[in-house]
Parts: structure tokens; C-alpha cells; sequence
DNA sequence: CGATACTTGACTAATTCGATCATCAATATA
DNA sequence: TATATTGATGATCGAATTAGTCAAGTATCG
């Protein structure tokens, strides 16, 4: 039941190149990955599935780096921590024929949607939105 | 995000054991495994987390098996999940002083809580009626 | 050319999970 | 009391997943 790290660095990553998707340059992934403290070989890998899903591009050489393509509102939670491949809500079990199996699994099926539900509704754009304002809001403080 | 099978295995047994309570004489380990074709030493196992947490008691020596020492409807699923050590939600990165960081973990927070919502406004005694609805023959009252 | 930066694939260490095994302890019943 | 029955306990195991790491390569810019 824990998110794991790699969708929790996903979602990060796909934030930034949000938050940067004006800059003429590509943003590099020592760019990201310094700044949350993210191993790089392991941030590459997570990008690499990003882009399979067709979310961001890249390009090499030195100035090379990442671009989102995607718009960041149509980006939910929920489908990057299925690009990085979290495993599905349900029960590990064998499904049984009795009915106290299946009045069970009714309910792991229930948790499962409701746990899919709230990172559904929770865009890239919403996640840079809410950012924006804490950070300036912590100008005040 | 899977439910672990000994948590499903546990919601069994004790929805067995909630079936059978008003029996004199407990109910023996083989007749649940037997019932579900869960592994008997696992399901061993997972009892004594069950009884470690006070909701079951047991006799040995031939007529002993288990029995159950708490109300039905008292007994959620989370209640039985947190007994057999289901991980806790949230995530599993280290936290990061950034924002977006700290933003994302509210967002995996709020899945992980409707998640263990659903899990807590059930209790074996709503499972046990639902099964006596639906397949009567099933428990030995 | 040479520095920079992404690409690819194999590899590893730690943890969890589901399950098994052997041995011991207690109890009812004959 | 002897014995079969039933739970208790601790060690161990194989498979899968997770979080990385490493070592080569390839493209691009100056």
C-alpha cells in the first residue's frame, strides 16, 4: 500500500518540465534530479517510461534535455503512476468460488476505486498551481 | 497496492469464526483451510497475529480450534488488516523540503485515507449478513 | 575533435510475500 | 495413563518487487 518511489519521482519530474515548458531549452536531468535529490541513473529510467507513454521528448547533445509535450491539465496522477507501472489495486489471492471470497474481494475492489478515484482527479497542472502559490506564500513567513 | 492474501485469509477466518460463534465447541483450523484451500500453517500463522491482537482465543488438544472474543460488527477490515500488518499509506520516498514535494504526499495522504475509509465502514458482521443473503448453504449454523 | 547529455541493457542488494517444515506443548478421550 | 488430536513456535525458502547502480554506447553542439 505504499506509493512507491519511482511514481513519487515521476510525478515530481513531470512538474518541472511543467513548470518550464516556456524556456526555449530543454531541461536537463541533472536539473531535476539535484534539486530533489532524485539518483540520476534511476530518474532516467522513469523518464524513459514517460516518454514511451508518449508524455515527454527528448533531445541529446550538450543543451539537450527533456520537454514535455503533453498538456499538463490532461495529465492526472493516476496515469503516470501507470506509466511507472504501479501494480493495480485487487487482491494478491486466488479467487475462490464461496461467497465470503467474493463479498471480500467486492470490497478490496471498492477500496482499490476509491484509492484510483482521488489520484485521478489530480492533474500535473493542478499540483504546479498549488506549488506556485505555497511558494509564494512563503515569501510571507 | 495489492491486499495482501494474508489479509484477505484473515478477513476469512474470522468471518468463519463470526459465523460460528454460537457453537459450543470451537472451530478447528482444518475446517477453514480445508473451506478456502488456504495453506494450513499460513493460516496458523496469521491466527496467532489475529489472537495477539484479542479478538480470537484458542484450545488445544483434540475438540480445540478457535473462537472469536469480540463483537462482529465491531471487527472493520482495516481493524483486521493493521492486525496482520498490512503496510501503512503514504509513500515511500524520502520527504523533500520543496513543495512539490510536500504537495504530492498531501495528494498520496488523501488516496491512501479513501482507501482505508472504504476498508473501515466494513465490519465482518456486514460481510457475514451479505453471505447469508447470498449463499446460505455455506456456513454450518 | 571533445565535452555534454540522453540511451540501453544488464546487474545487484534489500525487502516483502507466500508458503513450508520440524518440533514442541496441551488436551480430550479411550 | 497412553495416544491421537490440535494448536504454538521458530527457522527456512523461493519468487517477486523495489530501488538503485554500472558500463557501455549514441547523438549533438561548439
Amino acid at each position: 500500500m505504499q506509493v512507491p518511489a519511482r511514481v513519487h519521482y515521476a510525478a515530481l519530474a513531470m512538474m518541472e518540465l511543467a513548470a518550464t515548458a516556456n524556456r526555449p531549452q530543454p531541461l536537463a536531468l541533472r536539473e531535476i534530479t539535484q534539486r530533489h535529490g532524485i539518483p540520476q541513473p534511476f530518474l532516467v529510467q522513469i523518464l524513459q517510461q514517460l516518454k514511451t507513454a508518449g508524455w515527454v521528448s527528448s533531445s541529446r547533445g550538450s543543451q539537450g534535455g527533456y520537454r514535455i509535450t503533453t498538456a499538463a491539465k490532461n495529465l492526472t496522477l493516476l496515469g503516470i503512476a501507470e506509466a511507472v507501472g504501479m501494480q493495480e489495486t485487487g487482491c494478491s489471492a486466488d479467487s475462490s468460488p464461496h461467497a465470503a471470497s467474493r463479498q471480500l474481494k467486492r470490497v478490496w475492489d471498492q477500496a482499490g476505486d476509491a484509492y484510483r478515484d482521488v489520484l485521478a482527479s489530480v492533474s500535473i497542472a493542478d499540483l504546479v498551481r498549488s506549488c506556485e502559490k505555497s511558494d509564494s506564500a512563503m515569501f510571507y513567513i
